[in-house]
RNA sequence: GCGCCCGUAGCUCAACUGGAUAGAGCGUCGGCCUCCGGAGCCGAAGGUUGCAGGUUCGAGCCCUGCCGGGCGCACCA
């Protein structure tokens, strides 16, 4: 509601501006004064026109705000500070639009045009998922969810890299410690991502305990690549066995994917070949004939003095056209600035390959894969794979994107400009443009944590490091075990009647708006410092927090109900009233102050998809949360003990406008909202 | 050496991308259940925003230089 409002007054704004002094405004945005008695928006348009118009902005102000007075909505506009021009708002008719807009919280906007992917998780597959991958994987699902809310037609991509070293180095593992063939191990019983993990430990003492040992790697890594071995049969199992584990444990978070796109197809239907030839087609890439790279082809990453390469000014073909002189610049080697894709022994890149991929997802590598359905689940999901077998007729369109969110995390921002570069080096600028790196800092634990699970930790009490290479960290079912644990045993203290199954169903929902909301409250160039005693916490800002403010709001309704109020008579009557008599006076204002808090959700959520920051939803889902609590702790504001039939309607409205806001803002976040807690 | 991220209350983090009196949670201290659910609410203490300059009506945010911490810059994946 309040997008709508704001987009009409800034027309109003434009107008004024035009009419005052005959300027064209660019953008205009509205701010929220800091104390809501100095008005509802605020814009600060008279300073930015000061410069330009040589007048003091208070002037200037004063000019507009004569004029937006008049606008219909606006009672009252003032100039305020340095300039600037806060506007008051018809309360009455504000909290009726967003009254009538009820039975729809968050309206689906307009579709955006073209199709979006993002990709995340992507786990290799040889251990269990950890809470670094958890960060991701949330991170991921949130966007997409926000994505989606703001009308883009979303599909999500988890990446597997079935035929990587890390696979290679469990199968060792298996074949080399263990002497397991692939009967033996399909046989392992219980979680097999954990036996794993534990496995691929061992498989690092290892290798450094002979080189011999070391050998194996490679060994088994050729087997694998080659195909149609044991080896290589061993290796699938092992892969498609862990990715099921994983999709398991992202379910339990309520996070899935439409299709999972397997390395290993990437390389049988020789996607590098076909992106080889389009980059050497379009000189985008060079073959080095003398130094240290002789024999390798690279692609240029000159140094993009803006934000990152490709992102416009370049054009295909422009090695050649450098500027002048940079090569003659001394201590400059222009090999330090090419990135290898294909190596002197002819063999691609790790990076080369992500070209190859990259191009396909925005439908320019003329290649497609073949597709199988993975899963088909109860409500109707279905999960696909790629493959290289036979194609089902049915399986939907992949790829062809607009934009792609790749959810990496920050360390490989060298990779991801590399592949951004060589998109824009074909010249698909667009393409380039729409080529997006959502990357995010790794999770450290606590020292205190890293102690409590019984790892060394120096004596200085520094973070340590996750590692699935040593076997160091926390794995993501253990942390989601815990926090079912947690949240049952909390439950059975305040609700001993409460049945079994209705108890762990709350305690799984408790656990997961724990989870994910603890994941999403950092921004994501932080990192996030893990510590268990903060995860589990289930007070101040939490998702518990967020969630128990629902359940008391619609506790109240059902109370309401069983004392013969009526909800749907006093939502009616609710509609009838002279709202703007009843807004004036103390609990006005503070309904007020919520009403306008909870009509800027798709204002945030907007934000959110324009920073690629899901934790500006986050953080305004608990500020809701919060101002609600703060309002309905109020005895005087009592929904039961109401002064009068009117009051009691009005306060219904309210709550009714939380409910849905709030539900719409969880839905957002992934977190469930529990019937009762 | 070059590039990126971070430095804000005792701790963990915000600050709507240059706006008004820098805000939350945790922790500490003090209040609130004859009053719709206390996983809650109200209040207090706590700040030279790492340091020094600069830009302008205005800087936690932009520029320059330092200090401190982390990560990249592979013919590894």
């Amino acid at each position: 509601m309040i997008l709508a409002l704001q987009s009409r007054l800034a027309d109003a704004l434009r107008t004024a501006a035009r009419d005052a002094f005959g300027v064209e405004l660019g953008a205009v945005g509205f701010q929220y004064p800091p104390d809501a008695a100095m008005g509802d928006l605020a814009s600060n348009a008279a300073m930015a026109l000061a410069r330009s118009q040589r007048k003091n902005p208070k002037e200037i102000a004063a000019a507009l705000a004569e004029r937006m007075a008049k606008v219909p909505g606006v009672t009252r506009a003032e100039v305020a500070g340095a300039g600037f021009l806060n506007l008051f708002l018809d309360r009455g008719a504000a909290v009726r639009t967003l009254a009538d807009g009820l039975q729809d919280p968050m309206p689906q906007p307009p579709r955006v045009p073209g199709h979006a992917i993002v990709e995340h998780t992507s786990i290799n597959p040889n251990k269990a998922a950890h809470v670094g991958h958890l960060r991701n994987a949330i991170l991921g699902d949130t966007f997409v969810r926000i994505l989606r809310a703001r009308g883009h037609d979303v599909g999500v991509q988890n990446y597997i890299d079935d035929t990587g070293v890390q696979v290679a180095d469990v199968v060792v593992g298996f074949l080399h410690i263990e002497n397991k063939s692939q009967a033996e191990v399909a046989a392992i019983p219980g979680k097999f991502d954990h036996y794993c993990w534990d496995l691929y430990a061992r498989v690092g003492d290892f290798y450094a305990a002979a080189p011999e040992n070391k050998a194996k790697q490679a060994e088994v890594l050729h087997a694998i690549e080659a195909g149609g071995n044991e080896i290589a049969s061993l290796a699938e199992h092992v892969a498609s066995r862990i990715v099921a584990c994983h999709l398991e444990t992202m379910a339990r978070l309520g996070i899935r994917y439409e299709l999972l796109a397997h390395e290993s197809d990437i390389l049988r239907l020789h996607f590098w070949n076909r992106a080889f030839a389009l980059l050497k087609d379009a000189e985008a890439i060079r073959l080095v004939t003398e130094g240290k790279q002789n024999g390798c082809w690279v692609l240029g990453m000159g140094k993009a003095d803006d934000d990152a390469p490709g992102s416009g000014r370049r054009s295909p073909g422009d090695e050649a056209q450098r500027p002048e002189g940079r090569d003659s610049l001394p201590a400059r080697a222009a090999v330090d600035e090419d990135k290898i894709l294909v190596r002197s022994n002819g063999t691609v890149t790790y990076t080369g390959k992500d070209i190859a991929y990259q191009l396909w997802k925005l439908g320019r590598l003329d290649r497609d894969f073949r597709y199988r359905l993975y899963r088909a689940e109860p409500d109707g999901h279905r999960v696909w794979q790629t493959t290289s077998g036979e194609t089902d007729p049915q399986a939907p369109r992949f790829g062809n994107a607009r934009d792609v969110y790749n959810v990496i995390d920050v360390g490989q921002s060298y990779p991801q400009r590399v592949v951004k570069a060589g998109v824009a080096a074909l010249g698909y600028e667009r393409e380039a443009a729409g080529t997006h790196h959502l990357a995010y800092e790794k999770v450290v634990l606590s020292p205190e944590t890293a102690r409590a699970l019984g790892y060394d930790v120096a004596e200085d009490g520094g973070v340590v490091k996750v590692s699935g290479r040593k076997g160091l960290g926390v794995k993501a079912d253990d942390l989601v075990d815990a926090l079912e644990k947690k949240a049952l045993a909390e439950i059975a203290t305040r609700d001993p009647e409460r049945d079994k199954a209705q108890s762990e169903r709350t305690a799984r929902e408790i656990a997961v708006g724990a989870l994910r909301y603890f994941m999403l409250r950092y921004g994501r160039t932080r990192i996030l410092t893990f510590d268990l005693e903060e995860a589990l916490a289930f007070t101040g800002e939490t998702g518990p927090y967020i969630q128990n403010a629902i359940v008391r709001a619609r506790n109240i309704f059902t109370k309401l109900e069983a004392e013969g109020h009526a909800v749907d008579v006093l939502l009616a009557r609710a509609r009838a009233l002279d709202l703007g008599a009843l807004l004036d006076g103390e609990e006005g204002a503070e309904i007020w102050a919520l009403a306008l808090l909870m009509a800027r959700s798709e204002e945030v959520a907007e934000a959110a998809v324009a920073a690629e920051e899901p934790s500006i939803v986050a953080r305004h889902a608990f500020t809701v949360a919060q101002a609600f609590h703060g309002y309905y702790q109020k005895p005087k504001y009592s929904l039961l003990h109401a002064e009068s039939e009117d009051r009691r309607a009005l306060r219904v409205l309210v709550v009714d406008a939380f409910v849905r806001q709030m539900s719409a803002l969880a839905g957002l976040l992934g977190i469930p909202v529990p019937e009762r807690m």
